[in-house]
RNA sequence: CGGGGCAUAGCACAGCCUGGUAGUGCGCUCGCUUUGGGAGCGAGAGGUCGCAAGUUCGAAUCUUGCUGCCCCGACCA
């Protein structure tokens, strides 16, 4: 992509509205633009890193098993009367009347929508188990939106959901979902750690949120400091005994949300222990029988007896990690991508366009990256090299190739990496070498 | 939902107290000089001062109402 030809608005300076590192840095990168409160249209840059994200999430919850569907972002209010949280859910909730009077509502979440689903297809218990997903935005109308789209109102959201006989199934979903969730992390190039979460009325010990470090973080954590050694799962299909291990070994080191973390009756010591902030990232629930029961979702046993199916819901705020991921990963000049998500990997810097030896040398670069399918973003305009860097330093991406008159006379291309600061001076072919095979 | 604040050019702000021709910096356009870490000079474009009433000869400025946005807290993926 030639930036003469793109569309990203870059702000010199920070609006004043932004609070927090992401916020500010995705406005100034032009990621997105606010729309009213806690609404925002995405731009090019921040679509291209949200898409990232989703597509990453996307291929671990279908390698997991699970089943991408597209459910409605309205829902009616008939659905949500079924389990009884139509009145139960409060002011979050969005109400629309449609032209005929009918009560309708922009959905905060879909367990009444796939639960519906459910059970006008599914009669077997040799459908079981099942998991369906979907990755689509969703609206609360938060009292206070604020963070930008860390915390806004209409947001896009990963949710799966599981259905199975008994809860011993059950929880061989939850434990497949946790692994998917800790894959997927790793793959963003974040370091999330999973907590006990309060279950709630439901009670049980099957609930856990994933956050991820950021001294922004909207609530403190406290973990055991090997938490952060542990070994991510690899890339293959696990059996349930394997599922449970590693679910046994990332879950025996305490760490814990404030709300569940009593500082007096702590099981590890003061040295063990680590205090820091967090962002929570994912959240997984069984949750048992509360909506099959309400809304009659069952299914034939091997018995011949119906039984009602055990659920359990799995979600990852997906444009919410677009701002986690920067809370994570930036500095004092901007955004620092990890390779997975980053919008483009390299950054062509023409310090000179005009110059017909720098123009030259830039479109052999230009055009080698983009036959090797190196994802590259040409800064070919006219700006003075001093902007060009800047501007480069602040979209965040992993690497930036300058192209100078000084260096095209003595034949190489700084290579600078963006998360280090470190820079070389390399041959065209050398640093290509370094983006490809 | 309690408390506080803000609304003037694309962005950040001054002007308001004490009513009288709408300003500064950045950005944008054109020209010249520049060109390796957000250049210099010159010339331009761009605003019904959030909306609506009111007071006044006259309102960005004073009064009232409304709307929007932000911050702190409670709440929350």
């Amino acid at each position: 992509m030639r930036l003469s030809r793109y569309f990203m608005p870059t702000l010199k300076e920070d609006p004043k509205e932004a609070q927090i590192a992401s916020h500010r840095l995705m406005l100034r990168a032009g990621m997105i633009q606010q729309s009213s409160a806690g609404i925002y249209s995405w731009l090019p840059l921040g679509q291209k890193v949200l898409k990232n994200i989703e597509n990453i999430v996307r291929d671990e919850q279908n390698k997991a098993g699970a089943l991408e569907i597209l459910m409605p972002t309205i829902q009616p209010a008939e659905l949500w009367r079924e389990s009884n949280r139509y009145d139960d859910y409060g002011k979050e909730m969005l109400r629309i009347t449609d032209r005929h009077d009918r009560e309708m509502l922009y959905g905060p979440t879909n367990e009444e929508q796939v639960t519906d689903i459910f059970r006008s297809n599914v009669r077997s218990y040799k459908d079981l188990p099942l998991n369906l997903y979907h990755i689509q935005w969703k609206f609360r109308d938060e009292v206070r939106p604020r963070f930008g789209v860390m915390r806004g109102r209409e947001f896009l959201m990963k949710d799966a959901y599981s259905f199975d006989l008994d809860y011993e199934g059950a929880k061989i979903a939850y434990n497949r979902m946790f692994v998917a969730y800790l894959k997927t992390y790793a793959r963003l190039g974040l370091q999330a750690i999973p907590l006990r979460a309060d279950t709630g009325p439901i009670g049980g010990d099957l609930s856990h949120e994933f956050i991820i470090l950021a001294d922004t973080g909207e609530s403190e954590v406290f973990y055991h400091k090997d938490v952060l050694n542990l070994q991510t799962p690899e890339d293959r299909d696990y059996s349930p005994e394997e599922l449970q291990g590693i679910v046994d070994t990332w879950t025996s080191l305490y760490a814990a949300a404030d709300e569940m973390h009593d500082p007096d009756n702590c099981p590890i010591s003061g040295d063990e222990l680590v205090t820091r902030r967090g962002i929570e990232v994912g959240h997984i629930f069984h949750f048992g029988q509360k909506y099959s029961a309400a809304m009659g979702a069952n299914v034939t046993g091997p018995d011949g007896k119906d039984v009602t199916v055990s659920m359990g819901s799995y979600g990852i705020g997906v444009s919410r990690l677009v701002g986690g991921i920067i809370e994570a990963c930036h500095d004092e000049n901007g955004i620092v991508w990890p390779e997975e998500v980053a919008p483009f990997q390299v950054g062509l810097i023409n310090l000179k366009s005009g110059d017909e030896a720098c123009d030259a040398a830039c479109e052999d670069l230009y055009a080698k990256l983009n036959a090797a399918e190196v994802e590259v973003l040409y800064d070919d305009t006219s700006d003075r090299a001093g902007a060009k860097f800047a501007n480069m330093d602040l979209i965040g991406l992993p690497w930036q190739f300058s192209v100078g008159p000084r260096g095209v006379k003595n034949g190489v291309v700084e290579v600078k990496n963006r998360k280090t600061g470190e820079k070389e001076e390399l041959s065209p072919e050398a640093a290509l070498a370094k983006l490809i095979g």
